[in-house]
Parts: C-alpha cells; sequence; structure tokens
DNA sequence: TGGATGGCGTCGTGCCTGAA
DNA sequence: TTCAGGCACGACGCCATCCA
C-alpha cells in the first residue's frame, strides 16, 4: 500500500495543470476560469489532498503558531488565561503551542528554546517572574515578539496584560465597609508576591481613606495549605475578636478562612447580612476559580478576568506579529463583579 | 572536515500563449 | 492589439549528501 503523502504535484498532475494553477484555484487569488477550478477542486477530493503547513510556513515564513508558556495549569487562573488564549486564536486561524514552566528559571527557559526552535510567530508569557532584557534582547534578534498575560508583573520592558489588583482589592474594601465592616483584616498569599502587593495596596489606601484604623498586623501572609490557613485564622480571630470581615487572597484562603472561623464558633454570614451583635464574620475573596466548586460558601467573591487577560494578550501579540513597533503598554483589566456565593 | 549543492512543498511574480 | 489563462522559476529553512 502506498502511504506518500499526496503533494500539490500530485494535484496537478490528476488535473492536468500545473503546480502554479492548483495554487491559483486554492487560493483563489489568480485568474483562474471557473471550469479550470471545479476541476483542480475535483482532484483534490478525489485524492484527499491536504494543505502540508509546514511547507507553507516555510513558504510565507509565518507558522501561525503561538507559544503560551504557564506557570501551572492546575491553577485556575492560568488554565483560564490559557483558555481565553485559546478562544481568541481559534476565531484568527492560529494554533496554540502549550508549554508548563513550572516555577523554575532553567524550566521556563528550555519552554523559551523549545518555542524558539519551533519557529512560533509569537510568545504569551503567563509569569514575568524569569523576563529580563537579556530574553527580550534575544527573542527580537529572531524577530519574535513577546506579550506577557499574568497577575503581576514587575518587568516593563514588554506589552503586558493583567488584572488590576488594586482595583479588586478596593472594590472588596469599600464593599465591606459600605455594608458596616470597620475592622478588616487580609489574609493569604506570600510576602514576595507583587500580586499580593498591589491588593494590600488597594486594601491599605481604601482603609486609610475612610478614615478606618489601620494595623499590620491584620495583614497576615499564608501558605495554601488548609490545616495551616484553619489553624492561622483561628488563631488571629481568638486574637482580634472585634474583626468583622477578612478578604482572602485567593479561593484556597476564603476556604481555609471560612473553616476557621467556624472552628471557633463564629458564624459566617453574607457581606450584606452581617450584623455585629452575633460574632459574625463576613468574607470577601478574590475568585480565581470562576466554578461553582464553592457555591455552599457564605463568601462574597471579586471574579478575575483571567480570560479577557488571555484574550487580550492573544489580540496584542497578532498585532505585535503585524508589525505594529509602537512603545510596549501595560494594560490592566477591571475586575468582573461582586458574586455572592452564599 | 567543511563548504557546496540539491531536495523537500508551497506560492507569488513575471512572462508566454492563444483566442477574440 | 488586448486580455484571460496558464506555466516556469525562484525563494523560503533545514537537512542529507556529495565532493574537494
Amino acid at each position: 500500500m502506498n502511504l506518500r503523502k499526496i503533494t500539490i504535484t500530485d494535484v496537478a498532475k490528476h488535473a492536468g495543470v500545473s503546480v502554479t494553477t492548483v495554487s491559483l484555484a486554492l487560493s483563489g487569488k489568480g485568474r483562474i476560469s471557473q471550469k479550470t477550478a471545479d476541476k483542480v477542486n475535483e482532484s483534490i477530493e478525489e485524492l484527499g489532498y491536504v494543505r502540508n503547513q509546514q511547507a507553507a510556513s516555510l513558504r510565507d515564513n509565518i507558522s501561525n503558531v503561538i507559544g503560551l508558556i504557564i506557570p501551572d495549569l492546575t491553577e485556575p487562573f492560568y488554565s483560564e488565561v490559557a483558555s481565553g488564549v485559546s478562544q481568541y486564536a481559534k476565531t484568527q486561524n492560529k494554533i496554540v503551542f502549550l508549554t508548563q514552566s513550572g516555577n523554575s528559571r532553567e524550566e521556563f527557559d528550555r519552554c523559551l528554546d523549545s518555542l524558539i526552535n519551533y519557529g512560533v510567530d509569537g510568545i504569551i508569557v503567563g509569569s514575568g517572574k524569569f523576563l529580563n532584557d537579556e530574553i527580550v534582547a534575544r527573542l527580537a534578534h529572531y524577530q519574535i515578539p513577546i506579550v506577557c498575560a499574568a497577575r503581576a508583573c514587575e518587568f516593563a520592558g514588554i506589552d503586558v496584560i493583567r488584572p488590576d489588583n488594586t482595583l479588586a482589592a478596593k472594590i472588596a474594601t469599600e464593599h465591606l465597609i459600605n455594608n458596616g465592616h470597620h475592622q478588616i483584616a487580609y489574609f493569604g498569599g506570600a510576602s514576595h508576591s507583587l500580586t499580593r502587593a498591589e491588593r494590600i495596596g488597594g486594601y491599605c489606601s481604601t482603609i486609610i481613606q475612610y478614615g478606618l484604623p489601620f494595623r499590620s498586623e491584620w495583614i497576615v501572609e499564608t501558605n495554601n495549605k488548609q490545616q495551616h490557613i484553619i489553624q492561622q485564622v483561628s488563631d488571629f480571630l481568638h486574637q482580634y475578636p472585634k474583626v468583622s470581615a477578612i478578604i482572602c487572597h485567593n479561593t484556597a484562603t476564603a476556604l481555609g478562612a471560612y473553616l476557621g472561623a467556624l472552628k471557633i464558633g463564629s458564624t459566617i454570614t453574607s457581606v450584606d447580612n452581617y450584623s455585629y451583635f452575633n460574632q459574625e464574620i463576613a468574607l470577601v475573596g478574590f475568585d480565581d476559580i470562576g466554578s461553582e466548586a464553592l457555591y455552599d460558601i457564605p463568601v462574597t467573591f471579586i471574579t478575575q478576568p483571567a480570560r479577557e487577560v488571555g484574550i487580550n494578550a492573544m489580540m496584542k501579540i497578532i498585532q505585535r506579529i503585524s508589525g505594529d513597533n509602537s512603545l510596549p503598554q501595560s494594560v490592566t483589566l477591571s475586575p468582573g463583579f461582586l458574586r455572592d456565593k452564599g
């Protein structure tokens, strides 16, 4: 059995025309009579010809493949970003080459090398952690544009699309204040996290703006281990019983805070139904899950525009590939809306 | 060993051919 | 003479092969 791939030459021979005529018929750009075009199409159908994308890439010097480096696909924020990237890529007939870098520089470099070697048209990175001038210069050498689609990014040498963490924290804090909360704590995240720093900035500025007392010990760093968060929250509420609301850095913290508050006998209430006299705690979290997994927990969530970050990053990279040489931009996307799950 | 060459598949451009 | 239809050729990047 002959398994040789059908090429444009085979189609041309079968149709009794030249390779160029087949090419013109395929693109619809040339001066081809309907009769000739029909003849070519019949041969294509009969032989089962499929355009060789690799050869077309070779000819056009465009692969139509966009590289995506995500730190961790199991993190809901990044899987949503990837989904947004993929969603917009589909509308532009682009393919996404997804790689996962973890938290290691070596792995990030390996992903970058793979994408460069593969000949992608552009690269979207889900974290600005490992970006530097050297990498940008290297990609510029290969004429591969790069866009950062991350929660936060300190590096300013490239286009950055990210959620407005400060505004999200401001909305969360204001929502609590407007519902009668005056003793608000912030829980979660690691001290080196830029996302956390931005959110804490929004939280602090809003507290000060409303003339409420600010206490640095009410900003608590946690890891993502449930038992650890539960213990921290229960200890904290023991120590500061007047705290009526907690802003939670992520969904894991919200869940831990919920269980921690229950542990010391507090009642968890939705923000709107808060009553100071019932030892109730209101919880507001930044939702990076976007699912209904925690629907039973009375936590108000601020939704993160992760998918929009992905879509906008893809739009930007396509602009860059098309030759947009304007200065790098930092685009912050507003958080979605307050979503009561209680 | 290293440089030159050809082949892979596709497609745009320039040019030739033939009909009206 | 004009114009539609079709053809030959070159270029793209990489790799294998050949030859000095």
